[in-house]
DNA sequence: TCATACTTGGAAAGTACTTTCGTAAATTTT
DNA sequence: AAAATTTACGAAAGTACTTTCCAAGTATGA
């Protein structure tokens, strides 16, 4: 046996077709079961590639296809339960494509984050999943973007000006349901903890004045003070400031589940009893919800579906990309997928 | 202009060169910024480069130098803020020696796995982080990570007969030193819910255990429930059973926070205060604990530590690999990190 | 036995580069 | 102005394949 230089490498087509006897053409048909090898030869050569652990070399594919199968996921960060999700949607659809996500995280300064998309550009990847930072993309990022000249898609998150397509959740009207759904318990001093400078914030804060103003209730400034910072223990300040007044909210509509979780731990530090002294609603209804007591009054999204959705429509227009080229200049399609308010215990009647 | 195809193909350095006038050769000299072009003529490649937005094509590099520079990172689930923090500090490391991840995720079956770590191995990605899944590795799926010959480092959890480098928490002692800290407030009725089945689980049990019998404390078997499917309301249900019994136990090691967690929802469904009639700890150190109420007493672990640490031994044996091939058979590096106890609000004094 | 038809395998081109080597052109020296 | 030296550029090979086309080789029928 000449198997001088089976130590580590990953054989080649080369090397099988020298074991054989044969040409690499030959050993090539034989392996991607194409006619014109014949059956002895076919065994002969499998059994080979078999012995020698061959696995094709699936970058000469995507050079020579033009078509890499692979696709860019932008994300956030790991930690979080809904990005989490929406990227475990992604993946099963991507995976059941055979497509493979190179990920690249927004943890990252402007010029490095402009290397990361740089560097799926020269990788080839055939479509871009992207879940925007909590920041706006800056210029160099949009620009970088632009030069990507393959489909995307974006979730969760819009800026002004993107014109790519996007899936999202009905955020104006969860926040504007959840609201009515306080009013309706007889709030009527409701404040709304919304997260500054991002699409979802807008739209929430929105769907809450909304619902406020079909009421004819009054809107304090000082009762929808903004997080500047997500991921930090702002919302728990936030929420103690407000509650701390003795003109205090009897409800409050966080940004999210675990604003909603900050301004419990509030609360109970204010020795105020949820939901009879304070009612609160979160908004994803994360499992976290679940395990806390009292139990969080929340406005379901469906990250796994928008995550679904999103890989989909990336692979459709990746497919529409490589049989028609040029742009296929629709003009970007947006969907909200529906929410749902769940009530828990976080919410009660208002008590004087 | 001759730019009749810069519809939406990035260009190639055959198109560059054609507009240039010169030779392909001459072009990724001038790009390259290698010696023998003259500086007019460099000038001119380069700039209609920038005009025409060229982006070398890495796929290519990859298959020259027989280095993908991406590696495989396989991991649990993303919604999991401890998982995350493991990634964060993987991508971090990799992202600065610029090598980008391919990410496959556990949720699959058996046959599907094996055939996203066949991909892996297909794509020549460079090493593998791996984050076992929850139940052990199927051998379908070890046979494949043999066949992948390129360095391997695991996190967090091992499995019995991994020959991987490894890099995990001291997880023996910090059950150990936080039992320890239950006894010393004078528990003796001390309950641990464990984790079947992965390697944290045991090593965290063991530490229960071993602080338990050097107090010379009985160990009750009933009170060692095992958590048999992660990621449900089991411990919940575990530990309302387990503080149901009239002769229940006065504190309680759950394996870690999010556990910790549904066990202070059982304690609050039944009525028992935290700390005052149970006490609870957690581990991990997420910030969960921080916004629960009580605050959770728990053991710290550095996850990002670990990724980083992971992530810069694999680029070691990358490194190792492609200047010295053949295996560099050193036995596999195995190293626990330090934990530390947080004492906060949910574990007290005994009280009678 | 010879002509025809079919089967089998090989050579070569193409994918997007890098790198080496050789040659022509430009520059400097005599 | 001719020779020597330096510089600039191109041709070609190599990377690991797929695919097409072509030339043998084999089997079949007259």
């Amino acid at each position: 046996m000449t198997n001088i230089d089976q130590s580590n490498q990953i054989i080649s087509l080369d090397r099988i077709s020298d074991i054989c006897g044969v040409s690499i053409g030959t050993v090539s048909k034989a392996l991607s079961g194409k006619p014109g090898v014949r059956s002895t030869t076919r065994q002969r050569i499998l059994s080979v590639a078999e012995r020698y652990r061959y696995r094709p070399n699936r970058l000469v594919h995507a050079i020579q296809r033009g078509k890499s199968m692979t696709v860019g996921l932008t994300c956030r960060n790991f930690g979080d339960e809904f990005g989490g999700r929406i990227m475990s949607g992604m993946l099963e659809v991507l995976f059941h494509a055979k497509y493979d996500p190179i990920v690249i995280s927004w943890e990252l300064s402007v010029n490095e984050g402009v290397r990361a998309l740089r560097s799926l550009t020269e990788r080839r990847v055939d479509g871009i999943l992207m879940f925007p930072p909590a920041e706006l993309p800056t210029d160099p990022y949009l620009e970088e973007l632009r030069i990507f000249n393959g489909p995307i898609v974006v979730v969760d998150q819009m800026w002004p000006g993107c014109r790519y397509d996007f899936y999202g959740s009905q955020d104006a009207e969860g926040a504007d349901v959840v609201t009515e759904h306080l009013i309706k318990l007889g709030h009527r001093k409701i404040a709304h903890i919304q997260l500054s400078n991002v699409s979802t914030g807008q739209s929430r804060l929105d769907g809450f004045q909304r619902a406020m103003i079909r009421h004819g209730i009054a809107i304090h400034e000082k009762w929808l003070p903004g997080i500047e910072h997500y991921g930090s223990d702002e919302p728990y300040k936030i929420a103690r400031e407000l509650l701390s007044s003795p003109d205090r909210p009897t409800a409050i509509v966080a940004f999210n589940d675990p604003v909603a979780m900050q301004v419990l731990a509030a609360a109970h530090d204010l020795g105020l009893r949820v939901p009879q002294d304070l009612s609160v609603t979160g908004f994803g209804d994360l499992d976290v919800t679940r395990h806390l007591r009292p139990m969080l009054t929340t406005v379901a999204q469906n990250p796994m579906a928008i995550g679904r959705k999103a890989a989909e429509r990336l692979l459709q227009q990746i497919e529409a990309n490589s049989t028609a080229p040029g742009h296929p200049v629709s003009s970007p399609l947006q969907e909200l997928l529906p929410v749902e308010v769940i009530v828990r215990q976080s919410t009660g009647p208002i008590s004087r």
